[in-house]
DNA sequence: ACCTCCTTATTACTCCGACATATTACAGGC
DNA sequence: GCCTGTAATATGTCGGAGTAATAAGGAGGT
């Protein structure tokens, strides 16, 4: 869970210290360089526009191949970070081409220091998105749908949102109810944002205290759903990310 | 425009009629094998924890290089629809996993037939944030922004949906929104979303005559966006992506 | 006789470097 | 100014060496 970062620059062991020396067994060389590069595109470190050194000069560079340099272009071709044409090399795209939604995308941007207006920006699309699936929820939830809830609550009074469980108890609360909306777009969707979210708690937990009990919020989210009652939901659900919204914001700009 | 199907099958070109045969200029080998998979596995012709044929075996198959089928499966795999482990093979992974608002994803869902559950999704998902963007944007325009969709409003005008510019025309208008929004998440999301309800409009326009004068609706729109009304815009355009909802969903469900 | 654990062997992905090709940017000539 | 030629660079190809994970088999214990 430390996430501890691709070492790409190599730690001088074994017998060549080439960038994949430090590399683990279950590692992709070319996902490595994928997230080496990741990062340095979402931390700015390459401007749109900016073109990455010819494809012989990056991959001697990095001391890799070509074939595993190029395997990594193609991830971040797929994420649309980068094109890359003959003669003209491999540019940043703008950034509006960004597929800033994508799983690994979101992790390279909370990889260094995160951008605090895409934080932002980030809580704000949840506190569109989260409420309306909660209304979604009360109106179809199953029997099966709520019991994942209750278990999830239990666990949350269990455990703070101090501990990794905690965490986690919370992310399976917001999942059973995306799961019961029933709506697969949805569900990729809040999965990204919710993921991205925990990066910044974690952050937050780190520098301050927690600011409230959250308990009392959920419950009252469950009861709307269970109830059946979607505009309550929507509204309880509502509080909840407004809640959070305020106090990263509060958190990130001092 | 017309996006003819990349032609992999081979239509005796060339020296050697290969699966690369009947490959155009700006097209890349491993772009046309991703989007052939691409499409078979989000039409279902492999289901998830289907495992895809050797790498040897299929690039044989395709009669392309190991290098290209390699690159085509680094693409799938960036986007989540499959994962590649020694031994165990290339296998399609469960549709929770795949990165279904990835702008290519999305293309290869709608290159068949389309799921009707999923372009119900799509569209609920889209009746969700639409509204909320609208607030947004009518808290934060600029004069740039009003201008913007004035022009695009007089350009739907001039055209109806039935044709491409009138389409386009259409994308602009709440485009414009969506960048007034300021939100970069927002409009990413939103991005995909809106291709992809085109594909849906491309789709309706050959079956039946448009439904009524959208104009009027629109034009509610950016009155309220003009004059700063959060509420007024939210409501109006939420009618808008109603009449979209209910409208596809009778054209789908025949 | 059955079960568990460990060892072994196969299998498929992973990475490599050299070669061949195609496309494009750039410059010079018409 | 438009066009064409050339050079630079990314793309596609190939075969092989390396590696990791699965699955099968055997040894030991119960």
């Amino acid at each position: 869970m430390a996430e501890e970062k691709y070492a790409l620059e190599g730690t001088a062991e074994g017998k060549s210290e080439t960038a994949r020396g430090a590399r683990g067994p279950g590692r992709r060389l070319h996902g490595a360089i994928a997230h080496k590069l990741g990062t340095a595109i979402l931390s700015g470190q390459y401007a749109p526009g900016d073109v990455l050194s010819g494809e012989i000069a990056f991959a001697e560079e990095l001391e890799v191949s070509r074939s595993a340099y190029r395997e990594a272009i193609q991830v971040l071709t797929a994420k649309g970070l980068v094109e890359s044409r003959p003669k003209a090399g491999t540019r940043v795209l703008p950034r509006q081409r960004w597929n800033l939604l994508d799983p690994e995308v979101l992790a390279w941007a909370f990889a260094g220091e995160p951008d605090i207006q895409f934080v932002r920006d980030l809580f704000e699309l949840r506190a569109i998105v989260e409420p309306a699936a909660a209304r979604l929820a009360a109106q179809r939830r199953t029997r099966d749908d709520l019991r994942l809830m209750k278990d999830a609550l239990a666990a949350m009074r269990r455990h703070t949102l101090a501990t990794d469980i905690g965490r986690a108890a919370d992310r399976d609360f917001h999942n059973a109810i995306l799961n019961a909306t029933g709506n697969d777009a949805l569900q990729t969707l809040s999965a990204s944002i919710g993921a991205a979210v925990n990066w910044t708690t974690q952050f937050k937990q780190r520098s301050r205290a927690l600011p409230r009990n959250p308990i009392p919020d959920h419950v009252r989210v469950f009861d709307a759903i269970a109830a059946g009652d979607g505009a309550a939901a929507a509204e309880a659900m509502g509080i909840l990310v407004d809640l959070a919204l305020e106090d990263t914001a509060s958190t990130m700009t001092r």
